[in-house]
DNA sequence: GTGGTCTAGACCACG
DNA sequence: GTGGTCTAGACCACC
């Protein structure tokens, strides 16, 4: 796995366990692995994968067994409003950034379509 | 105007002369304020805003003239591509973040489609 | 170390540790002090050994790891084509100097001879 | 005439003149453009012109006559002295630079045939 | 008036 | 410990 520069790594680290949720790869109740395990894997420091961690179990996805490890919540109502607020979050964002580079909501919709298909086109 | 917390100053302010120039309200050979008004303006100080030009003049979309002022490039070619690149940007980084939660490509139209209607029912 | 009047600390800072990358005192994939320990060095404000880095980041002759320290890159290729075209700029920025005063090409070399000369014979 | 952004205009204005000296194509006693001509010429500000006439003056290679404009001073001895200052000047920076790339002077000689010889090879 | 450089010192984020 | 950002304020060079 590589890391950006410009965001701090514990954060793509989150985004990385946030997305091995949604993705069910990782469900309800499972154990993720252990930190040292996490930051071997990863290559990177064990303080940066606990933090990471940490944020994740204030927000109530992950939580701690003493002595066990960490574990994803078996609140799945949890789980699938965690999704769609993150989703809805890029949606919210994308919207927001492209107005402010003069395209509009109505414009939207034909621009995304447009980039698909050029992007397909590039690589055929 | 406002900062978020989580990106650096300097870099907010040069996505808004970005903006500026994208959005027609900056034109090509246009002088723009001089960086002490602008930090009075942004409520910022003069470094900052400084540091924000200083980007833009070694990308070649803003020049200097000693003891005059910056000037917004005469180079219209450079000022379109650079707006389409952002705005690909923009593109690239929204459809691979949706990927990564697991939202296809073939998806994500639909998905737009609905989120902007959503959106909007609320608001009525 | 001492620092010319007519030129910016940081640009003079930037050239000396290009040079000790040039003379091999820094090689590939080393770390290079940090910023607190050459400022005391240099005997020059922090802000200003970091505008240096900086710009050496951006050309990618550094890299940064958070928290650990500014690195020069692995990419030797890089190193020494930067190495090379600082010396061809040199050369290049000589060359018409010299031609400005009237000295052609054709005479340069004797020019030169005869400068090294002179100036061996002062020392004796 | 083109400036360089890096290097203040007055400066690039004195060495213009100063190799129009030392070409001979201003020869001793003889007048120089009026203030206002040569700042239309190289289209800059009064001021910039005067500031490098000033320096100029000031080192003897011109001189004032009230209400008549600048001459070039006629003491030629003092102008081939500055000539060969400014060449010896240049020379003694070269090698300086050179060495800070660890190209000693024995080698130099070598360097700059083949610079002067690649140089060619790609014109032809 | 314009921008450019530098300092001292503060606070933060990261590992 | 590392680097990154920001401020306030100074001084300079240029037009």
């Amino acid at each position: 796995m590589e890391f950006k520069d410009n965001i701090p790594i514990y954060l793509q680290i989150e985004q990385y366990l946030y997305r091995q949720i949604a993705l069910g790869k990782l469900t309800a109740g499972e154990k993720i692995p252990s930190v040292r395990k996490l930051a071997l894997e990863l290559t990177v420091n064990v303080n940066t994968v606990q933090r990471a961690l940490q944020q994740m179990n204030s927000q109530g996805i992950l939580y701690t067994k003493r002595g066990e490890g960490n574990f994803v919540t078996e609140d799945t109502q949890l789980l699938a409003e965690t999704k769609q607020s993150l989703i809805n979050n890029e949606l919210e964002q994308f919207v927001q950034n492209m107005e402010r580079f003069g395209i509009k909501k109505v414009e939207l919709v034909s621009t995304l379509e447009n980039y698909l298909k050029d992007e397909g086109d590039q690589h055929e």
